[in-house]
DNA sequence: TATTGTTATACTCTATAACTATA
DNA sequence: TATAGTTATAGAGTATAACAATA
């Protein structure tokens, strides 16, 4: 049936996520990595010893849920742990983890050319400006409300 | 910091999204719905009696998670399920479903408008089809593939 | 006094398997 | 034989509170 709540900006705009998160996470199974997981990767080779909490202060996750993510990722050897003081972790890559991440980060760019490849041609131009300014142009959020039965 | 990842189509439409997702929902708090509440309630609008599996199907949603979804509004009073054999439930709005949906609405068009507001006014013409164009251009999802300990 | 990392915990969302009844 | 609704269950993601150690 034709989806009525396709004219919606808000609306579409969770389902293309959702469907290009779905594909991005398929494409990188075979590396056993999700998007997160590259998300952090990326950054942490852009921003070399940054800390844990300000990594997920840049990526939007809670620091209590820092400590298993970066975790499971230093079980793989993919990134250490080293301390900055004697309270801040500065994150960086292994050898490993700098492997692994240009080879996701190959997926990631196949994923951005498909991505790309159905906005038609004269829309392109128009595509990181229109999201950048939709998510920067976004208050910052409170969190999120619990649910109440009513 | 400058966040890295801010080129990626792929990771603005997340931010952007996860951003949108969180202040739709503030804005629906006082009435008590969240996004996906107003998402099927609008469906229904559009698509009297349509059954809970169709439903699933355009929101995407597991038919097993329709149950408890449903459950939920219904439990509050705004639709209600109708026999349609005695196989199906057809979904409708009820009294309350409908009031509370036109509320909803004017919180959903604040919301558009919002959203559109964030965007240059030469590239408004081209959000609707490009979100669109992302969604629909994707090639339909098997489902997410487990993280296994590497 | 504010921040970091941490543990514990809980809720939402989403996924799968299996079952019954019906088309 | 396929589909609708359902139950049960599990996992991922994300939220909060609280605590100790440190800046």
């Amino acid at each position: 049936m034709h989806d009525p709540l396709a004219n919606l900006a808000g609306y579409l705009l969770r389902r293309a996520s959702n469907a290009a998160l779905a594909e991005l996470n398929a494409r990188l199974a075979p590396l056993e990595l999700r998007h997160a997981d590259v998300a952090l990767l990326m950054l942490v080779a852009a921003a070399p010893a940054i800390s844990q909490s300000q990594a997920g202060r840049v990526l939007d996750i809670q620091r209590a849920n820092m400590v298993s993510f970066v975790g499971r990722l230093e079980e793989r050897s993919l990134l250490r742990r080293r301390p900055l003081d004697r309270r801040s972790q500065a994150l960086e890559l292994t050898g490993r983890g700098r492997r692994l991440l240009a080879r996701a980060r190959q997926v990631v760019a196949a994923h951005e050319q498909a991505l790309r490849g159905r906005v038609p041609e004269s829309l392109r131009p128009a595509v990181l400006p229109i999201l950048a300014a939709l998510w920067q142009g976004a208050a910052p959020q409170r969190r999120r409300p619990r649910r109440s039965a009513a």
